[in-house]
DNA sequence: AATATTTGGTTTATAAAATAAACTAGTTTA
DNA sequence: TAAACTAGTTTATTTTATAAACCAAATATT
């Protein structure tokens, strides 16, 4: 009756960032970080948690001399975001029969 | 921009619990483990959890010889679950602004 | 009538997650 | 050249979720 829940995107920074990516080309660390208020570990942990799950690709390049980190949302993760939303939505409505 | 998720209502299983309770006037322990397809230790951890929050009210009786659990959603309740899916919502629509 | 099983839970222990604090490596500014 | 800042990572701590073990009473079995 109520479906699992994707473990991976029931985590209010990661599907804040999942949010945020699937609106976008790309974004950086910086972004990430500005929009969502986290911490800068709390941010790095769950990246790496996303990518390792493939839902978003990181790419580490450099911007002049500073160090700069890309991400942005795969197929695989726009489809698990959709999942998830559709999941949840079945937790909201009234009459669960 | 990210409002904070009410981390009581954050939970899948309490999530399933409310959703369940704000559809029927009442609904007792063994209902909800079925429908929730919970343990049983883990409902009860959960039931507690949002009584102390006075989310659900919780009433022990006894049907015959048998202990049953009642529990029933509160006014308090009814508002957080409103406000956790409208919050949750703003997570969702990709024109984050 | 004793014993095994089931019911309706609670309590305790363990595993997993989220988060914060501390740290690193390099850069810019005073 | 030392202090402060940037862009992160790593490690430690706290919080959660979950499972496993337990309990008391009721019912079923031999």
């Amino acid at each position: 009756m109520f479906e699992e829940l994707d473990p991976l995107l029931h985590s209010q920074l990661r599907l804040a960032i999942m949010s945020l990516l699937i609106g976008v080309e790309e974004a950086d660390f910086v972004f990430l970080k500005e929009k969502t208020n986290a911490t800068a570990g709390n941010l790095s942990v769950q990246i790496e948690k996303l990518k390792e799950a493939e839902y978003i690709d990181v790419e580490k390049t450099f911007q002049g001399k500073m160090p700069r980190t890309i991400c942005r949302i795969t197929p695989k993760g726009i489809l698990a975001f959709e999942n998830y939303v559709k999941t949840i939505q079945t937790y909201f409505n009234t009459n669960n029969k």
